[in-house]
Parts: C-alpha cells; structure tokens; sequence
DNA sequence: GTGGTCTAGACCACA
DNA sequence: GTGGTCTAGACCACC
C-alpha cells in the first residue's frame, strides 16, 4: 500500500488517508480480507500521529469499507461488486456529483470529454481481479 | 436568481453560495454577462454576514467565473462553451473526479450505473439557451 | 442539560455523553431544534478534554442525531417520531437487544417482568411534549 | 452446545463467548446442571486462545451463571425460573436497557414496535423444557 | 464565539 | 503485537 499524503493541503490528512484507500479499494489494489497497514506503522510511515491515521481507519469502518478488530488489526470488508449500494449513500453522493460536474461545466468542459474523462477513471478501477498478482 | 442555503448544513455557508452560483451557470440560468446581485442585496436576502458572501464572490472570482468592477458590479464571466477549460483547472478536478467516483466504485455502484447517472446530471446542465426566459 | 459522567466508569466517556444525549432526546428533554452546549462548555463542565466531547458529538452526528454547524454549533435533528428508523439501525439494534434480553432471563427476571419494565422505561419517552415547559 | 464466534467482529471474542452461552442459557438449551465444553476443548474447537475462553468462564463465573470446580470442570448454575434476579443486577442491568431502548426511539422506532420486537425475543427464549432433546 | 484538526505522549484492553 | 481512549495544548476555518 503505498500512497502519500500532503500536510500542506488543505484537505485534512485524515481524510486524504481515507480517500487514498477507498481508491485503492475501488481500483482492486485492496481486495475485500486484504489486511492494511497498522496504525502505528501508518503513523511513522508518513510521520503523522496515531491518533489521525485511527481517524481515517474509522471514518473507513463507518463507511462499511474495512472492519477492525484488536488482535488483527483492519482488514477490507468490501469492494467493487460486494452488495448494492444503499439509498443512504447514494442520497448524499449525488449532490456532490452534481456539484463537481457543474465545475467542470462553468469551466468549458463540454459534456462529452466530461463523459469520456469519467469513463477513463472507471475503467481504471475496473478488472480489479487483473490488477493484482 | 433564487438560490437557498441551509445555515444548519456542515457545508460553510459560502461555499454552499460558491455551489449554487456554479450550478446556475452550468445550467444556463446564468449566462456570461449576467448581472449578479450586490454582495449586499445576497446578504440581506439570506439574513446572513456580508463577509461570507464577499468570500463566495471571492472565490468565484478566483475561479474565473465571475469578474467584478467596482461600478457595475459583478457578471458571469464564463459558462459552457466559453472557451476550452484551463490545463490548471482540470489538474485540480481530476484527482477530486477520480475520489469522487472510488467512492461510488467502493461502495457497490456499478461503473454503469454512474455512467447514466453522470449523463443525467450533464442533461441538466446541457442546452443552456433553451433554458433561459 | 444536567448529564454526568463517570470517569472511573469502564464506559468511555464520550459514550457516556452520547447515550445521555440519546436518552435526553428520547425522552423529549432535547428536541428537535434545540441547541447543544459547545463542545468546550461541556468539557469545561465535565472537567475533560475537548476532543473527547467532540468524539461524542461526531457520534451523535454519524447517527444523524444531531446537526453541527461552525457558526452556531450543534443542534437536535431528529427525536421521537421524526420518520421511521432505518433497515440498518434495526438490523445493528436486534442483536445488542437479544443479548441484553438473554441477560435478564438467565438472571431469573420472569419474561413478564422484562415486559413490564420495559413499558416503564418507554413511559417515560412517551409524551415528549408533555415534559417540556 | 453450537456456538459461533466471527473472529473479524469489533466485538471481542471472549465476549462474544460469553454472549453466545448466556443466550443458549436464556433459551434453555443449556440447563441447570449442564456441564460446559472444557475451556480447552472450546479453544480448540474455535482455534482460539485458552485465555480467551477462560476469560468468558471468568465473566460467566462472576455473573454467578456457571459454576467451576477443579474435577468436574464448568457446570450452569442459573436458567431462567431459578430464583429470583439479584437487585445488584437489577440496577446495573436498568440502565443499560433504558440506553438501549433510547437509541430506538431517538432513530424513530415506536415504543409499539420495539415492545413487540421485545415479545419475539422473549418468545424464543420461553419453554425452555420443550425446546431440550 | 463556534467546531475541526493535529501533535506528543500516556494508559488500557484484547489476544 | 493490535486498536481504543484520553489529556493538554496548539492552530485554523467559519461567521
């Protein structure tokens, strides 16, 4: 597992630690009973504290995608194709889609190349059985 | 321009303005040119600080999406199809694109199914001059 | 807002806090709309860290207990009656009662007696506007 | 005795031992009398930690629902109907019921429905004469 | 004023 | 070894 944060950003360092692990759950570099890294070695791995990486791992665990548990640690519960999404989820992304693509819109992006970028994206975290060894 | 805002929301206020105003534009119902309300004239309607309105105008500002002059005030500066989208802008969106979608991805959305509904947000936003009065 | 805490208790105190807020709203002491101290006002009451009330709101917050925003701090967003619980709660819920339930029976409490009490204990939810002056 | 443990629970297992037993004891598929799986043969059984099974007997032990003595190994000393529940259980138990049942009614579940669903527990622990090969 | 984030370091429970 | 909890105190964003 190797990604980075950025402590300058002004997005949270918990948060960038979550968002780089639910995409590497979406692109199938993390499967469903992977194991993830420890706390602690997350901690000093990226020179943060315990205390924001246990931040990220529960944020994840609320969102459903990894389970904890004291003696080993967290592991993926689920990834591309593990059950449906669920209403609540889908309620509060959508806005943000909208959002996000409204940007991209005002900008001068035409619908097409937004279609096309997306569609990029997806197939990268597509396949995810061919990704892994 | 009839916008709302949720002062309960855990989204800041000006941003949720920010949004609303980006969304306008991508609809149409906005179009370069258009004359947006005073700062003040948004604050009293909203019943909230000048300030946090100054900062929403501020940051569209930054974003090039409204341009401001101290007699007539501010208009819409760009909008779809106003000019081809700046390499700078889709270095920042991506990455928040590729986020957005792992979520989608993790949390059991098939690629499919964000395809249609990325293209009916996109609908929304398309034939800005059939929208407009 | 008269809670305690125990900080001997083997309970963490942010759940402390967070089950007296959910049994304040469910007996109609919060209601919906109604303000929150501020996460320093409790800590300073409690004589316990900011974070640690913090921990507790963001709780209250996950469970959509409670709305926070920077401006005005956390507010009631949803109390007895306010639309139907979700499949996921309940299916979180059943086990913890069952095994809560099982306690009883093992202990010697007549089934009827559990019954009873537990209509004791809903009495006092009931009516929420009834307690309030 | 068919007990379960999910080794990926939050819950940890000893506890989730200890829950599983006082259950089958609630329902009456464990009597007064019965002797328990040896804490060795449980460990083996679930491939587990000795002083994790031992720990579970250890809580059972103290709750006064089993009884250990060096030749005989664990025997079930309470069942439903075997004299009455103790006050002190009684005062601690209260409390944690009156939590519980807050969380439901905070989430909009009816006090008609969550004394029904109290009912359907209770069902399946009732006869527990009947319920015995 | 409000909440959110983060650090450094401590102690405890689980297995 | 693992994660969970808590403290004391700091800085930042929002309004």
């Amino acid at each position: 597992m190797q990604i980075e944060v950025d402590p300058l950003s002004a997005v949270p360092i918990y948060q960038q630690i979550r968002d780089r692990i639910i995409e590497a759950v979406a692109s199938g570099r993390l499967a469903p009973g992977d194991q993830l890294s420890s706390v602690r070695a997350l901690a000093v791995a990226f020179g943060i504290n315990v205390a924001t990486v246990a931040k990220a791992y529960d944020a994840l665990r609320q969102e459903g995608v990894i389970r904890t548990n004291q003696k080993s640690g967290s592991v993926v519960a689920r990834g591309p194709g593990s059950g449906p999404a669920s209403a609540a989820f889908i309620d509060q992304w959508m806005p943000r889609l909208t959002t996000l693509l409204a940007e991209a819109v005002a900008q001068g992006l035409p619908p097409g190349a937004i279609i096309a970028r997306t569609r990029t994206v997806l197939d990268q975290f597509a396949d995810p059985k061919d990704s892994r060894p």
